[in-house]
DNA sequence: GAGAACGGCCAC
DNA sequence: AAACGTGGCCGTTCTC
């Protein structure tokens, strides 16, 4: 269409959502193909598939892989129920059918506020970072008003969103090209921006070279809780290769201990229910969240336990909180 | 027809 | 070529 080739990749050039939006207005078919995609990534990965699993009860019982990913998280499948869309406003409807097992029960549901922060706060102690969770604040829509220049309290959900991306990235080791594509800066303010960070929270800097260097001497790094992720390219001759792996490094004990604690607090849940004879159902988990199918009756004891069980296994020097919602379905509680 | 590689995109 | 991490599932293309 002779439209201006952008990233190249393997098979030629990229067609991905990035590369269509700076073409929007050079040809009119860009953005129908731009709705096309996102209807029939809709249709497919959700409808379909969902619709594909229904049990003849019409439910859906996915899988909880103990033994997939390299972090110690779970992941889920047949379906997948950990991608559910939430974040644009039509998709986000499909949680509309996740409710409770019977008519008169609700939805409940628990999620760690800022939980991988927090646990990197905690490892590498920085002062900055620890002293602002002990004060009860919110990095990510702290970071959202400086990107977006917006004052108190003024915060769009698509905003802290964009904020977590950077928080994440930056810590995970974020470049500065990576960082200007994501906010659709320059590559030197992202640099300046990076450098800021790194000035705020200097601790950060600090656990992300001792990391690389245990997982090069060690071979591997831990949770925790003692889970290990072994390293294998971390001394690769290959900058690509070995900073993938130096990256994985300063991952893996913070996703990995985030994993450990939501672990830990579903065992103890899910004894407690028991203990109590309670018949609110623990029915998902989405990697630091656990819905529950909740029994009318059980509401008061089963919003006091299931937070107090989440919070007591994370023993970190700072703070760590839930956030609850609940509703009649997945969709109203968020 | 099965399976792998790829690009793409949904979530945390 | 690639430059936050962890996943699962889709359609296309290619191979056997
Ligand atoms: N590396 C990386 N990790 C992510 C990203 N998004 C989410 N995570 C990880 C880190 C989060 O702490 C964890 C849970 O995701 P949430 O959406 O619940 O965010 P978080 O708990 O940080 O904030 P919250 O207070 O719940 O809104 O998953 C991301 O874009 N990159
Ligand atoms: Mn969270
Ligand atoms: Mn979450």
């Amino acid at each position: 269409l002779k439209l201006p080739a952008q990233k190249k990749i393997k098979t030629g050039y990229s067609t991905n959502n990035e590369v269509l939006l700076s073409l929007e207005n050079m040809h009119p078919i860009v953005p129908g193909i731009l709705r096309h995609r996102s209807l029939a990534k809709f249709k497919t990965s959700f409808l379909d598939v969902i619709a594909g699993f229904l049990s003849k009860e019409d439910m859906i019982h996915p899988v909880y892989n103990q033994t997939v990913t390299a972090t110690g998280r779970l992941s889920s499948s047949g379906p997948n129920i950990q991608n559910i869309p939430v974040r644009g406003a039509e998709a986000r409807e499909i949680r509309k059918i996740f409710i409770p097992l019977r008519r008169e029960d609700f939805i409940f549901r628990a999620d760690y506020s800022q939980i991988e922060l927090r646990i990197l706060a905690h490892l590498s102690g920085d002062k900055k970072m620890v002293e602002i969770f002990k004060e009860g604040g919110d990095i990510h829509e702290a970071a959202a008003r400086e990107i977006f220049s917006r004052p108190e309290g003024a915060i769009t959900k698509d905003e802290r969103r964009a904020a977590k991306t950077i928080n994440f990235g930056i810590v995970y080791g974020m470049s500065p090209y990576g960082l200007a594509r994501a906010l659709k800066i320059s590559n030197p303010e992202a640099a300046g921006y990076i450098d800021r960070f790194f000035f705020t929270f200097p601790g950060v800097k600090a656990y992300q070279e001792e990391t690389k260097k245990a997982a090069l001497q060690n071979g591997f790094v831990s949770t925790m809780a003692g889970r290990r992720r072994y390293i294998s390219n971390i001394d690769s001759r290959n900058r690509t290769i070995r900073e993938f792996a130096e990256r994985a490094a300063i991952n893996a004990p913070i996703q990995g201990t985030a994993a450990d604690i939501i672990k830990e607090a579903m065992i103890n849940i899910d004894a407690a229910l028991e203990k109590n004879g309670m018949n609110s159902k623990m029915i998902l988990q989405v990697h630091d969240e656990l819905v529950f199918s909740a029994v009318k009756s059980e509401g008061a004891v089963l919003r006091a336990m299931v937070t107090e069980l989440m919070e007591a296994p994370a023993r970190l020097r700072v703070p760590v909180t839930v956030t609850t919602g609940e509703g009649e379905n997945w969709y109203e509680c968020g």
